[in-house]
RNA sequence: CGGGGCGUAGCGUAGCCUGGUAGCGCGCCUGCUUCGGGAGCAGGAGGUCGCCGGUUCAAAUCCGGCCGCCCCGACCA
């Protein structure tokens, strides 16, 4: 899958695919049925299936909803015309058992997140998908600063002969990148492209900017766009367009840019887990994947609930590959001449894909409370007039407070809505908390507390604001450890090769085993399994024992690798 | 680029075979009644039937060409 930090580009020697690889993947196509029902839905505990909520609400599930024991997983029938479930005069989304793909389009029609632009592969992400995306930058952008990064922005447009200066690099992005051959009217002297990552430019200042070791670590990152040619786009996913930090720098020593490199995996992964309750594997890319002008290149890998890995981040180790590139050269303490040594770093929108497959259920998008555009929605409850007015101004006293708390609160105050119309909408749309508000609560001084998650029960007035604090704390935890869960009920260790190609036939998930180091076994894998090795896992993650054999030709492993099906 | 499918209101669709008033559901607007889990009634707005041409008294419908989209491949990852 493709890389979406400045790794992004991480593009894989195409290795001979053919014949081979076409019957595997017919085969993995017509009895991909016979798998279904093996596994065990590793889904259960990380989601509140509808059913399940729905039991805990006291109410009876709602058509189409009420089918959690299916397992999950599987892909819909092949070729199959499913996802044209007509969402208009039903209610209920596909479900994810039924056609995982649908199911993910259909989350994201529902919630408003994105649509699709007129120009093919486009996305336009709308305002509550964008308020996803703002928080995350947020806070990624606090730990950048707080690791002595700044921001600066470097444009669009990129001369087509600075593509050309790294070899691997230019070998790598040119097939995908757009190219701007008209201005103003006029042929333009050099045609410009438009950056599917910035290296080049930015390098190409760096080089004007650095002088002496004292004008070192160079530390930048910029939020931008970026265009890459795809052929097959998804909504978040991968699409011609889309927006991304991307940090570079620029050390005097190669172990300086490796720390770096390695701190800002670091930074990643912790965002990863604490704001989008999203667990990882870390670990390195292998020579065939890593990014196209990097000497090494690290990777956030995480499993979505279809079982497919998505590359959620990566972080270069660039080496002086651009420094020579671009004669980003420095005087040393001593006098000496020197090339810089630099590194690169990035996550994408891609992450909203990734928050969505991670939590998500049949009703709608689930989002962890810390990026969610509205923690607590106010849902007032009414009949008559008088309570309307009553209800309404307690409402918006109970808003005062929890924004004065620090609570990201919505007041939904629509009339002609009612209430359970309301309860679905914000359902559909991932607020975490609902707050539902009536006459017999104002009397007794409390409110209704529902969970995305699952779950209701009054809560006092008094003290809300700390209670809610603590709520969106044990939601977040709760998320988190359900995706663990998952994760780990989706993962294989000490596989055999029989048992990778089953699972790549059938549930899919990460797989563990080893691996000799040689291309030939990842290429071969690859064709006939569909799958590519996602990490060479760092410590923290590696099997004990460690395998010891390659898990393909069963020669000495050097490493041991994690193989999945990817995004 | 190859194989298959599809273009009719914002969305989903019927009608096409057998030419003759463009219909339905959802959504939208107005009003009244409703409101603790997807409200009801009444009244409305909204359509170059993808585009161009042909046949015909008459084309959403038949014929030809083109364009676009989706799926499976290829490509990419």
């Amino acid at each position: 899958m493709q890389e979406r930090g400045p790794a992004h580009g991480v593009r894989p020697r195409r290795p001979g695919g053919g014949q081979a690889a076409q019957a595997g993947r017919r085969a993995e196509g017509t009895d991909r049925g016979a798998h279904r029902a093996r596994r065990p839905d590793p889904e259960r505990s990380a989601d509140q299936g509808p059913g399940r909520e729905a039991a805990a609400v006291g109410v009876p599930p709602r058509r189409g909803s009420g089918t959690p024991d299916l397992p999950l997983l599987i892909p819909g029938p092949p070729g199959g015309p499913t996802q044209r479930g007509s969402m208009a005069d039903d209610k209920a989304l596909t479900t994810r058992a039924a056609d995982f793909s649908a199911w993910y389009n259909e989350v994201i029609a529902r919630a408003q997140l994105a649509d699709y632009s007129p120009v093919r592969g486009c996305m336009v992400i709308r305002p509550n998908g964008y308020a996803i995306w703002e928080q995350m930058q947020q806070a990624l952008d606090r730990m950048f600063k707080d690791t002595g990064h700044q921001n600066a922005y470097f444009p669009l447009f990129i001369p087509q002969s600075f593509l050309a200066r790294e070899a691997e690099h230019v070998e790598g992005f040119a097939p995908e990148t757009a190219v701007v051959t008209i201005g103003g009217g006029k042929v333009l002297e050099e045609p410009l492209v438009v950056r599917p990552t910035s290296e080049t430019i930015i390098y190409a200042m760096y080089a004007k900017w650095i002088q002496s070791w004292r004008d070192l670590p160079l530390l930048i990152n910029q939020w931008a766009n970026v265009v890459r040619w795809e052929m097959r786009t998804r909504l978040f996913l991968r699409t011609t367009e889309f927006l991304w930090q991307e940090g570079h720098t620029a050390h005097a020593t190669e172990e300086e840019a490796e720390a770096e490199t390695l701190m800002i995996l670091g930074i990643y992964r912790r965002f990863a887990e604490e704001w989008m309750a999203m667990p990882v594997l870390t670990g390195r890319k292998s020579d065939g994947e890593k990014f196209a002008g990097a000497l090494r290149t690290y990777a956030i890998e995480a499993l979505m609930q279809d079982n497919k890995a998505l590359q959620a981040g990566t972080s270069h180790n660039l080496g002086q590959n651009f420094a020579k590139a671009f004669d980003v050269t420095f005087q040393t303490a001593d006098g000496g001449l020197g090339h810089v040594w630099n590194t690169s770093w990035g996550v994408s929108t891609r992450l909203v894909g990734g928050l969505i497959m991670t939590h998500s259920d049949d009703v709608g998008l689930v989002c962890p409370p810390r990026l969610a555009q509205y923690q607590v929605v106010i849902v007032p409850i009414y009949r008559k007039d008088e309570e309307r007015v009553a209800v309404i101004e307690a409402a918006e006293r109970l808003q005062q407070t929890l924004r004065a708390a620090n609570i990201r609160v919505h007041l939904d105050a629509r009339d002609g809505l009612k209430p359970g119309a309301k309860y679905y909408e914000w359902e559909s749309k991932g607020a975490p908390f609902r707050l539902e508000l009536g006459p017999r609560d104002l009397a007794a001084e409390q409110v209704m507390l529902a969970r995305r998650t699952g779950g209701k029960e009054p809560i006092p007035m008094a003290g809300i604001g700390d209670r809610i604090h603590v709520e969106i704390d044990a939601m977040q935890q709760a998320l988190l450890g359900a995706a663990v869960a998952r994760r780990e009920a989706g993962t294989i260790r000490g596989a055999t090769r029989e048992q990778l190609v089953e699972a790549m036939n059938g549930a899919g998930g990460f797989v563990y085993g080893g691996w000799c180091g040689d291309a030939t076994c990842e290429n071969d894998i690859k064709d006939q399994t569909k799958a590519t090795i996602r990490v060479l896992p760092d410590e923290e993650f590696r099997s004990d024992p460690a395998p010891t054999r390659c898990i393909w030709c069963n020669r000495d492993a050097v490493t041991e690798a994690v193989w999945a099906k990817a995004y």
